[in-house]
RNA sequence: GUGGGCGUAGCUCAGCUGGUCAGAGCGCCAGGUUGUGGCCCUGGAGGUCGAGGGUUCAAAUCCCUCCGUUCACCCCA
């Protein structure tokens, strides 16, 4: 094998697309009942939206970017996530001067230049949504049940949903000084974490490595520096998830990788996943729109990756009845007929019925052989004894019954049949 | 970017203390029925043993380099 597909890249072959168009066609169906409406971007911006909207100093702006110069000297950049991208078209259409609220969905491929792991890719897709122009709390609120009750209808299970706030940059500057000045004396922290220290105190209160954990056990938690209104934010936002019988866990140690979030940040984790168990991940973002050179206005949303998905789902054994099999395949047994049964074989898919042709005249046992391979319904079989009476047979492949037909009425009594056990 | 595992037929893998070691199962194709699938039987096709270099009389088997892949770290969906 010479030439491969990329590194963390993969095909999507005819037996996987059946799924993800399953998985597509869900989606699409649950955010319409949310009042969600879909927006395609290009899968290329600007560099510079990335950098102003997810920040300079995370990781993906400064080490994961897929970024080059075009031939006219412009610096692009595959986008590595979908909010910036929508927030950037929201101002640019000008789509808030449409008054009231926005509720938007984006669904496509993403790009990060990262080591590929399981259930992480160079270009994944993911599907999200962005719910602009309001602060309520019940916006927070409205967007969690959007991600839970879509894995619900997926069939996904053993979920949990996390979530914490991490304030405004008010609040959490006061924070992230408190932070600063109880850590800066460590020594003992590691590596990655000293950096922190430095550009984002907050981020190391994530970090896996034990000791750093010890160390920072009994540190105050961000919940505690709330400012009243972000305090009372958070209030609301999980009274109204309580009333609704949305199931979550408070994690005060949950901080988000990308700049932009304000308040509240959330993530659906699945077990299932090995290292990489986020399913999901969102929050408020009540400055990003300001960023992109627009009128202030809040926004909250939450991003979902679908091969992590579509992983689990093959874990549970979702897939296990997908298949595309043909209700009819037509098998002639003369180079002579080819061109009567193509005529039969059109005519079929004219009726509406699924039919695979025959392409090459073999014999009757390889043909039956290779119509039961693809799971047939009933193979239709064109012989020179059938048709000099003008006749066909049509044989049943769940039990072997056979039957002579006319050739006019073939797709009628097929169509007949096919509402009739077994 | 860092570290570990693995790279032998389409797939899953055995062989790996160097010398019938190029194999098995599944899959594929064909035959066992003059026009009848699934089970069974028989036969067949298919591999530069990831690539390159080295050690040796001799390497899939030992050594080095590279590539790919996978898991973990980092980070994230």
């Amino acid at each position: 094998m010479k030439i491969t597909a990329p590194r963390g890249t993969f095909d999507i072959l005819p037996e996987d697309a059946l799924r993800w168009h399953w998985l597509e066609a869900t989606i699409r169906r649950i955010f319409g009942y949310y009042g969600y409406q879909e927006i395609r971007t290009p899968v290329f911006e600007h560099t510079e939206l990335f950098q102003r909207g997810i920040g300079t100093a995370t990781d993906i702006v400064e080490k994961e970017m897929y970024t080059f110069n075009d031939k006219g000297g412009r610096s692009l950049t595959l986008r590595p996530e979908g909010t910036a991208p929508v927030v950037r078209s929201y101002v640019e259409h000008k789509l808030y001067s449409r008054g009231g609220i926005t509720k938007l969905f984006y669904m496509g491929p993403m790009f990060r230049q990262e080591r590929p792991q399981a259930g992480r890719f160079r270009q994944f897709h993911q599907f999200g949504v962005e719910l602009l122009g309001t602060e309520s709390p019940l916006a927070d609120a409205e967007v969690i049940p959007v991600a839970v009750e879509l894995y619900k209808e997926l069939g996904l299970t053993d979920l949990e949903v996390l979530l914490n706030s991490i304030g405004c940059p008010a609040c959490r500057e006061e924070y992230q000084k408190e932070l600063f000045s109880r850590l800066s004396s460590l020594r003992e922290l590691c590596v990655s974490c000293q950096q922190r220290l430095q550009k984002n105190p907050m981020r190391l209160l994530d970090c896996k490595n034990p000791r750093c954990r010890e160390l920072t056990e009994d540190v105050p938690q961000v919940t505690d520096y709330l400012c009243p209104a972000c305090s009372e934010h958070l209030e609301k936002t999980l009274s109204f998830l309580d009333r609704a019988g949305i199931g979550y866990r408070l994690e005060p140690r949950l901080v988000r990788g990308f700049d932009y979030y304000t308040r509240t940040v959330f993530e659906v984790i699945n077990s299932g996943l090995g290292a990489q168990n986020a399913v999901c991940g969102g929050g408020r973002y009540d400055h990003l729109v300001e960023e992109c050179g627009g009128p202030p206005m809040p926004g909250v949303g939450f991003a979902s990756g679908m091969e992590r998905l579509l992983l689990t789902l093959e874990q549970q054994g979702k897939f296990a009845g997908f298949s595309s099999a043909p209700q009819v395949v037509l098998v002639v047994l003369d180079e002579k007929l080819a061109a009567d049964g193509f005529e039969l074989a059109t005519g079929f898919r004219r009726e509406g019925i699924t039919t695979e042709s025959c392409l090459e005249v073999k014999s009757l046992k390889a043909q039956l052989r290779a119509a039961d391979k693809l799971q047939a319904k009933f193979v239709v079989i064109l012989g020179e004894d059938e048709w000099k009476d003008g006749q066909v047979s049509v044989r049943r492949m769940a039990d072997g019954k056979q039957w002579r037909v006319d050739r006019e009425e073939v797709s009628r009594f097929i169509k007949d049949l096919s509402g009739r056990e077994p």
